[in-house]
DNA sequence: CTAGGGTTAG
């Protein structure tokens, strides 16, 4: 395991709060009585008034004074951005500009950051275009103004002009085009975009530049490019937390938890003086709660202690979902209990956990507890609850729900909330009224809302809607090879074979590589990784002497193989070779084997479950006596004595 | 003068 390095807390330095007021507040009365200050002295008094917080009274000895400083202005502006006070603000601005300040560079920057915390974006563009010795520092600016409203297009934009005006480009620059190509609407044109600038780094020696490589680490990471990712990453010769985390939430955030937990345990090895701190911990966690790691989340639960992390709410709201995912519900329970404050963000973490286990009324209670304390719902606590309703079967609490959101809590439905009741309708065999749904909608359906329902359609096998669905989401997410797996899905179980491979067909024409089932068991805090028909497993072969040793005997009980999820047309005895060998059976048979009596079985599966695994999985729990849990891709599984948890409804 | 990683979702 890690060698968790024992914490070295720094306190940073207290600040002298104190010493500055007693020696400001004698300074006041002065004004007061002695109105004829000059014009040093009037400076001095409001820099020292907006330092003590004090804007109004500062605002007024301003108007007295007929020569303000640059400083003065500076410290007037972040005064009123203190205060958040816009009104001021403007006051300043129109005075700076009747005294002389109006083309000052440096009160430019300082205007356009005031404006962009006002959220005024407009008045800060303004301040841009009217200034006309536009500094370097000037346009970082307006950067930073413009990635903060989410205008990516608009910063490359000017990016391009500052160029070609031979504006040259700062460390500063570099960092806020690049988190422009990430927030931009039409993603895949800036990839290039960013390489490209990418390439200007390197060209002006940047390489070592921790801040701007930790940046393209993240640009790659929020495109996908989990491998241009990782070769920045491996390339650089400087790195401190924020690299790592960076590396490690890639990891995560990208579907490669495994990878994830092996960078985390690399950095504990590695770097002496780099130890993880909250934003490490809640990737790190979220990989566990993606694996169902019981055992290294539980470490990290003792070394968040042991750090005092554990008054940070994200931190605590990753450990929840960790511990829920897990299928320990109870230790997420205990955890949020234990907070003393608590946000919007924890209690949607505890509504997602009962979710994921399928106790929707627990789900509603809690939320309906968290409004009763006066916590603002936010547009993810519906989703989290209308999630928790779809996998217990609960429309009719869904739909109220679903109407309560607007009409009570002023928050309009998103393509998740319709995704989520898509979802809901299609998988309590609603499929019409989830298809009227959808035609009533008054934004654009995406690609989550036809999704929904063409998962539906596979759960109840229903070939037209199925077809309508994918057309639209073929268009839409054309590279994504999931959608076409779930279409031949729901032809092979009609036994349309000709269609089938039709649908094959184009996956290959348009080269794209489909998900490979993958299953994952924790046994003595290491992860064994399994995919079906792995002849590399040097276990495997016990492993299927097991697997047909069960079948055989369980067949007899009344287990009956579900071999329609083959997508190819063979006989009935050849499918049924094909799924005794999913993933998620054999690492049942490898939990059956390095396990003791009484101890759980904990798997986890990057896909939903299949029929069979489900059915045999069941069957094996009665058959051996063990408790075995199943976290797929959108819920757990807990088998025991013959049932499931989920109610066969999944 | 301004900068980098994380918080719940199916």
């Amino acid at each position: 395991m890690w060698a968790f390095h024992s914490p070295q807390h720094t306190h940073p330095p207290l600040q002298a709060n104190c010493m500055t007021r007693s020696f400001v507040k004698p300074v006041i009365c002065s004004i007061a009585l002695n109105t004829t200050t000059t014009a040093a002295n009037n400076n001095q008094l409001i820099q020292s008034l907006c330092k003590q917080g004090d804007l109004k009274q500062a605002l007024k000895v301003l108007s007295s004074e007929p020569n303000p400083t640059q400083r003065t202005y500076e410290l007037l502006l972040l005064s009123c951005t203190h205060h958040k006070s816009a009104v001021d603000a403007q006051h300043v601005h129109r005075h700076l500009l009747a005294n002389g300040f109006d083309q000052d560079p440096f009160l430019a920057t300082k205007l356009i950051g005031m404006y962009s915390a006002f959220d005024m974006i407009d008045h800060a563009r303004k301040v841009f275009d009217k200034t006309q010795r536009r500094t370097l520092y000037v346009y970082n600016a307006l950067f930073r103004a413009l990635n903060l409203v989410g205008c990516g297009e608009e910063v490359l934009d000017m990016y391009r002009r500052m160029n070609s005006i031979g504006v040259p480009s700062d460390g500063f620059t570099y960092t806020y085009v690049l988190k422009a190509c990430v927030l931009s609407e039409c993603l895949m044109s800036l990839l290039s975009k960013g390489k490209e600038i990418h390439g200007h780094i390197l060209r002006h020696g940047y390489e070592d530049h921790v801040h701007i490589m930790t940046t393209l680490v993240d640009m790659y990471a929020k495109y996908g490019c989990v491998s241009y990712a990782g070769s920045v990453f491996g390339k650089m010769h400087v790195k401190n937390v924020v690299s790592w985390s960076a590396m490690i939430a890639c990891y995560s955030k990208n579907g490669k938890p495994f990878e994830a937990l092996e960078l985390f345990r690399e950095m504990m090895l590695k770097t002496r003086d780099t130890s993880p701190n909250s934003v490490t911990m809640v990737s790190v966690l979220q990989a566990c709660a993606a694996l169902a790691a019981l055992e290294q989340g539980r470490l990290l639960h003792g070394y968040i202690l042991r750090r005092g992390l554990d008054d940070i709410l994200p931190v605590i709201s990753a450990l929840i979902v960790m511990y829920a995912r897990c299928g320990k519900l109870e230790l997420g329970q205990r955890v949020f209990d234990k907070m003393d404050k608590r946000d919007v963000v924890s209690w949607n973490s505890l509504i997602s956990g009962y979710g994921v286990h399928g106790f929707g009324d627990k789900a509603i209670q809690i939320f309906e507890e968290m409004i009763d304390q006066g916590v603002l719902p936010s547009p993810v606590s519906f989703v989290s609850v209308l999630g928790a309703c779809s996998h217990a079967g609960l429309v009719e609490e869904g739909q109220r729900l679903f109407e309560s959101m607007r009409r009570e809590h002023g928050i309009y439905p998103s393509i998740e909330h319709y995704a989520c009741m898509v979802d809901l309708l299609g998988r309590a065999n609603r499929l019409d009224e989830a298809v009227k749904l959808i035609e009533g909608m008054r934004i654009e359906p995406g690609p989550k809302v036809w999704g929904s329902l063409l998962g539906s359609c596979r759960i109840h096998c229903n070939v037209k809607l199925a077809e309508r669905a994918s057309t639209r989401l073929f268009k839409l997410e054309p590279t994504n090879a999931g959608n076409y797996v779930l279409l031949a899905d729901i032809y092979a179980e009609a036994g349309m074979w000709n269609e089938v491979k039709r649908v094959k067909r184009l996956i290959e024409a348009r080269g794209l590589q489909k998900v490979s089932g993958r299953s994952w068991i924790e046994v003595k805090r290491k992860m064994y990784s399994f995919v079906s028909a792995d002849e590399f497993n040097p276990q495997i072969e016990q492993l299927h002497a097991l697997l047909v040793k069960l079948s055989t005997e369980m067949k007899e009980k009344g287990y009956v193989p579900q071999t329609k999820v083959v997508l190819y047309d063979l006989d009935a005895e050849e499918k049924e070779k094909i799924v005794l060998g999913h993933s998620e059976k054999l690492a049942v048979a490898f939990g059956l084997i390095n396990t003791g009596n009484g101890e759980i079985i904990r798997i986890t599966k990057n896909l939903r479950l299949c029929e069979d695994c489900h059915s045999f999985t069941k069957y094996i729990s009665k058959f051996t006596n063990k408790e075995i849990l199943v976290k797929d891709v959108n819920r757990c599984h807990h088998f025991r004595d013959g049932i499931c948890s989920c109610g066969d409804y999944w």
